[in-house]
RNA sequence: AAACAGGUUUGUUUCAUCGCUCUUUAUAUUAAGGGAGGAAAGUCCGGGCAACGCAGAGCAAUUUGCCAUCUGAAAAGAUGGGUAUGUUUUUAGGAAUAAAAGCAUAACAGAGAGUGUCACAGAAAACCAGGUAGCCAUUAUGUUUACAUAAUGGUCAUAGUGAAAAUGUGAGGUAAGAGCUCACAUGUGUAAUUGGUAACAAAUACAUAGGACAAACCUCUUAUGUUGUAAGGCCAUGUAAACUCUAAUUUUGUGGCGGCUCGUCACAAUAACUUCGGUUAUGUUAGAGAGGGUAGGCUGCAUAGAUAAAUGAUGAAAGUCGUGCUUGCACGAAACAGAACUCGGCUUAUAGAACCUGUUUUUAU
RNA sequence: GGCUUUGUAGUACAAUGGAUAGUAUUUGGGUUUCCGAAGCCUACGAUCUAGGUUCGAUUCCUAGCAAAGCCA
């Protein structure tokens, strides 16, 4: 099992993420949003990852910070069933913060595992129509 | 001793597992090493660095503001002193008050260069002030013969104002009054003297009594070229062998040959003008202009260092604080806050701990 | 990161340092109406926060807080 989460496996590029707002879905679990949408890029990994804390919730950057640094721990360790479910089809992902108040890791973990599953649900549904 | 307020310093440590970022070595994922503050914050100042600008002087705009010494590249800061204001204590006094000492604060040059403002109230809110109040004198009228009314003149002692009223008290003086004169006191300016490095203080002579506001304009004095690393430099992508103008030189298409982004040979062709011989354009090269496109990388850039932006998560142990009581265990808490070119200052936020200062309360002597 | 601007009733705006901070609209009450709407009358409601200058600050100064804009 490979728990690495390094940079290519996140989301960087400008264009990338304009089209996500623009074209994406979007599925809300409180207190997050998850933006998704079904793309091709060249990369050894299924998956790319962004994490927004917007700074009109939260306006102190070291709270922004933690939240931010807990959702990718916790992407971390749950990223290989959403992996396992895809295999190679390709796909663009974005975690948004809702909340005013500062989250404890278990309150995050659960809602963003939640959240995993649907979009596992929807992959396997995907394969079997095509 | 406790509580509260202010100031200065400090701003928990260790181990394990799974990770992030940079550098080096190795090599295709191993190894070693570095990885957040006192304010990284606010962006209030001043440098370094960069681009543009620059004959000299002035205006404008912004800016410094008691004195001495020290630190500093400068802004600024530290120490000591002076002055003013407030406050506490002590002394003197019947009291108002005065003097001395301590503490705190000061954007602490100039209001006697000029302009402006001073609501309401008040006779008067500013420069030789002052009325149809009041006080006094003269004249006229009336009569009660010392009063009333009117006019003219003198005067500012008196006045339920106001934040602020033309220096205060006493005496002389006068028709009534007035720094008009005198004594004491207060304050300002000039001159020279003494003490002090100086700010300033003391006492002397002469003049004088000129309200407040410069955090209103302003005057004097000190200093400043403008813009900021999203500056600036290099490369790539690309409409594009594009468009317009100017200058030089002259055409285009097809086929063959060669040393094939080019040259040469042969054949053929469009439009305009024409003196019917041809010439010009559809080309090429160089320079300039206008409009659009691109939205990436490297550098700037670091003994932390990225570019949708790393410095983390979980568990255990020790120390600190709080609560509970089984007195050594359980539970909980640990502030303000997160680098983005960099350095120095200022300001603001800050749990707990240590030290210092002040105030209040209690206890003991 | 750097530069700049603005904060006044619930909302949109006024106010030269001077009396109880004004106008429109919203909201509450009354009037009118068979009942509403509109109209008329009336009431409530604010200077972002903390210091300072001044006799007296919405206004001037200092510090903070909040909101907004610009950069190639």
């Amino acid at each position: 099992m490979d728990f690495t989460f390094s940079k290519i496996e996140r989301l960087c590029s400008k264009k990338a993420i304009d089209d996500l707002f623009a074209n994406g879905k979007s599925k809300t679990q409180f207190p997050f949003k998850l933006i998704y949408k079904k793309t091709e890029f060249e990369s050894p990994f299924p998956v790319r990852v962004m994490f927004v804390v917007p700074k009109k919730k939260h306006k102190r950057a070291n709270k922004r910070n933690d939240i931010k640094r807990r959702m990718r721990e916790v992407y971390r360790l749950n990223k290989h069933t959403l992996y396992e479910s895809l295999q190679t089809q390709k796909i663009d992902l974005m975690f948004i913060c809702l909340s005013n108040e500062e989250l404890e890791y278990v309150t995050i973990e659960k809602s963003m595992l939640q959240l995993i599953d649907s979009i596992t649900k929807m992959s396997f549904s995907d394969i079997k129509k095509n």
